[in-house]
DNA sequence: TTTAGCACTCTCAAGTCGAGAGTGCTAAAT
DNA sequence: ATTTAGCACTCTCGACTTGAGAGTGCTAAA
């Protein structure tokens, strides 16, 4: 495969902004018209046939425009991934939605979720943060009725997680907060292994909660990711693409299913660094429902501590120029929050 | 307007069930054949004539099948209210599915929602259980890092709020577990007026402390339901009547935006008793955007203690002989859930 | 009161057709 | 050696036509 030349790719990345733009294929006599370029439909006309060959772009039959292909994405991505810097008063925006929620991780991530939503005009997700090394930190025992008890735990990581137990015989407040006490102090900064290792054996309460305890870090233990929060699924109702075929209420389908979509996140997040953006053109990494999508994916948070991934599902003309930088900036942000909020221990 | 007689409600409520099966208009002869009707297609002829004249039927264009008018849906759903029941073997299913999920208020929402989705092939829509009286039951804080504390506030309804706290210096776990415990034993089961009215001047973090909660519980009690839970979006998008028009997606975005939604379903809530089911049809309550879709709404748990709603919006010609009575079984069961964990105090 | 028969209406899918957009190729121009 | 103009060709798309099929209302007979 030969090198591009600078022309080729000049009318390369104006073919796909057009199409992106349009949805439409894009031939040569337009494009000249469209950006007055100081060149003859015909001249074009032989360069787009060139990138034909190159496999950058492909006709949906002979003599329509052209359309990109998978290959010509990823170089248009390629090509915008450096530049593309999301505006100042975007950027200000933003943060300010931020600085004026309420603080709690439950309320970031709704709103992260909204604002890449909104900014891309398409389906996004994210993830709470999630330790890989799930650490006891703090329980907490609250008489409700009678047997019926809340118990609130939270972890080394900020991950909280709340039940409630029905016990054999009905307990006092008294009792309970004793318990929490003395489970804290055997407990603190323990991870699954160690708290199976603790027996203790003087209150059969506390045996019995401590029963409790160790399933239920054993269950955030096994969790590959945090909750999931998504947003704009109705967003990519309008696009053409998604308007008929099957395919698009199928791909959809994927991301009201939080389970397939934590398997999809899993998959995609082993090769995904902190403050590394990843682009996946036409349901890379096979995902057979995402044919016709991309996804811009990135993780976030303080690496070894506590991460989580967040993103943007599309067709595959998506609005990387949006996309990408609102995607990256956002990373920041949240992986800013993260560290202020919950590393440092 | 006439009373029907036998044979006109067996005809309409067969041209209903018939129409919802199969979204095209019923004409007499097929309606003949396909039930084995000892009638001639002319004879039905006549009568659908009347029930079109009393506004029951009406057709898309001259010489096409009959359709339902609200007022025929109304009716066909009058019929139906009273006779149908869950059957048996459904009924344990679910029962089994939330007496295997944790315990634990968000799993049942989540469980809920998914349910209802599933059953009626439509959206669902649920609300956690919110108290009319907000009242304070408990605070716990926990320290996190230097000045960042995690507030856990749990109301007497069950309710459950955190936030990040930031305090203008670092303070130990000792001191904020003291100040838990003073301002657990002076705020103890007061409402937002109690809690205003209470002054306490002996330390400066309490006051901090006091502040918040303060706020968080102002936010609570004016919130008009609890945190609402959706799921099946996907499901409606494969309905005839959702493929193109986007009176479908405006009213899928309905959906998605919550705070809309909750406006909704506080207009709907008012006439609604725990226990009584309430069907919406054609956007009746005055939602233009949902003029084409029906809803399918209950109120459930503890009246005067917490209560929550939850339903089902799909296309006019929703299978309601699946979702009402799906709709009714759920509703008791988490009553019964709110009854059982959080009420008798 | 019900039914058979009939003329009529309207939709829908299939087929036809011309305009328009786009292409590739060739030969002339720079 | 490139670039451009010109031209024949191809393919889609919307408009239009047409015939089959389904359904209706009406009338007259059972």
């Amino acid at each position: 495969m030969n090198e591009l030349t600078e022309r080729q790719k000049t009318l390369l990345m104006l073919v796909i902004r057009d199409y992106i733009e349009m949805a439409q294929p894009v031939g040569s006599k337009a494009l000249v018209e469209r950006y007055h370029l100081d060149l003859s439909s015909a001249t074009v006309r032989n360069e787009l046939s060139s990138l034909d060959e190159m496999g950058y772009l492909r006709q949906p039959h002979t003599s329509a425009g052209r359309v990109p292909t998978e290959e010509g994405y990823r170089f248009f991505v390629g090509q915008m991934m450096h530049q593309a810097e999301l505006p100042e008063a975007i950027q200000h925006t933003i943060t300010h939605q931020f600085y004026q929620a309420r603080p709690d991780v439950d309320q970031w991530m709704t709103l992260a979720a909204s604002i890449l939503a909104h900014q891309s005009r398409a389906v996004s997700v994210v993830t709470a943060p999630h330790a890989e090394q799930v650490r006891f930190k703090h329980v907490e025992l609250i008489s409700t009725q009678g047997r019926q008890v809340l118990m609130v735990m939270v972890m080394a990581g900020g991950e909280v997680s709340q039940q409630i137990l029905t016990l054999a015989e009905p307990v006092s407040q008294e009792q309970l907060s004793q318990t929490a006490a003395r489970l804290n102090g055997v407990l603190a900064g323990l991870t699954l292994e160690g708290i199976a290792a603790v027996s203790n054996r003087t209150e059969t309460l506390d045996q019995d909660i401590l029963t409790i305890i160790n399933q239920d870090i054993q269950r955030m233990t096994e969790r590959v990711s945090g909750t999931i929060y998504t947003d704009g699924l109705t967003n990519v109702l309008a696009e053409p693409e998604f308007a008929e075929s099957d395919d698009a209420r199928r791909a959809l389908r994927i991301f009201e299913e939080h389970s397939t979509l934590q398997d999809l996140l899993a998959r995609s997040s082993t090769n995904s660094m902190v403050g590394g953006l990843q682009v996946l053109i036409g349901g890379e990494g096979g995902w057979e429902e995402l044919r016709q999508c991309s996804m811009v994916l990135a993780r976030y948070g303080v690496p070894g501590l506590a991460t989580g991934m967040l993103g943007v599902l599309g067709p595959m003309r998506m609005s990387y120029a949006r996309t990408i930088p609102t995607v990256r900036f956002v990373a920041g942000l949240l992986s800013d929050l993260v560290n202020d909020t919950i590393a440092g221990e």
